[in-house]
DNA sequence: CTGGATCCCTCACGATACTG
DNA sequence: CAGTATCGTGAGGGATCCAG
């Protein structure tokens, strides 16, 4: 498989020689919520057309970023591929701070892919140590995040302990954090108040 | 100027939507070391092309990457680009982490992507407080790394004062610390020691 | 029905020549 | 020096078809 190459000995133009071209680190990012199958991606990214993922896929396998044996039909990142989490987040938080959100209705959304991105937002508080745990239900999709003073850990459908705050709506919701937490019921309000703290803006 | 979208709701979508067109981080990690005219970046992205330079470069304007300004006939990042360096060394520090960094002989090579790169190694120590000032000389290139417990700065041509150690090469060849080391005079040894010791490997 | 492969058209890219 | 104009090539994208 021939790919092209910038050429450069750069460790940034390596980098972008593996990751740069269209539709790779989409498809990072969504193995690094779960590992998909072919259709599950097909579907999270809009317009990419089969035969352009199926060669995307094989790439990035003969790369080292996705592992070689496909369990259950699903595509796996690597160790590799799972290093680029950082760099994930990076781009998610360089993102949040300096590129306008403005939710387009005709846009594709996944709200996990929101709840990687408030990954990147995650500010460490050692003298934070109960652990929160919030449920996101929106529209029927279901995921969670756990938080205490030095971890960030998120899934998706039902946690499995007992919430501590159920957020009805999805994660760009915290986004106004005040009418987050007005919605909810009063006993959930200082675990909203503690958990939205972990996501400092700015 | 129509360009390119994901067409996602998704913060890294709409950082790809930015970055992911062919050469523009190199554009980015090129300017995060200096201002650069239009023939300098030229000639650091070999085959790209005037036309698509240009290009690139209206773009990344537009977007707000650079600044509008053009002073000296320099092409500046505006803050927002500048916000762009840890995104940049994340991706240096993912790439020597796990990508092979084969030196090929023909490919084109400047000594200041090695003064960004090393910078994603630097790992701050409160407890080493006294200042390193490095030289590297190479090749008819001068660049210098300045560190300490806190902080990485670099910056090309001679240092401001008299370095505490002159490495007579590259920046990559600290890869190997221990020859680094051993041709040096004997009184700048403990000081190159000292600032290797800032970038531990993995 | 999933997981692709094949075909074909378009446009982004890349090389070169040319201009203010 | 700093681009613009032109044009050939190949990657991307959409539809359709095929195998398990």
């Amino acid at each position: 498989m021939q790919v092209r190459n910038y050429g450069q000995n750069c460790s940034v133009a390596h980098a972008c020689d593996l990751l740069g071209e269209r539709w790779t680190l989409l498809i990072i990012r969504d193995l690094l919520v779960a590992p998909r199958r072919f259709s599950e991606l097909e579907k999270r990214l809009k317009g990419i057309g089969t035969n352009l993922l199926s060669k995307r896929l094989k790439e990035m396998r003969a790369a080292g970023l996705l592992r070689d044996d496909r369990n259950d039909a699903h595509y796996t990142l690597s160790e590799m591929g799972a290093g680029l989490e950082p760099l994930v987040l990076s781009m998610a938080k360089w993102s949040l701070n300096w590129v306008e959100q403005s939710p387009k209705p005709d846009n594709t959304h996944f709200p996990d892919w929101d709840l990687l991105a408030l990954k990147a937002l995650f500010t460490p508080d050692e003298k934070k140590t109960k652990a929160i745990l919030a449920r996101f239900a929106y529209n029927g999709w279901v995921g969670w995040v756990e938080v205490d003073g030095s971890s960030y850990v998120f899934g998706l459908g039902e946690p499995r302990r007992v919430p501590d705050v159920n957020f009805p709506g999805p994660v760009s919701s915290l986004r106004n954090s005040r009418t987050a937490v007005e919605g909810l019921p009063q006993d959930e309000r200082a675990a909203a108040e503690s958990f939205i703290s972990f996501f400092p803006v700015r």
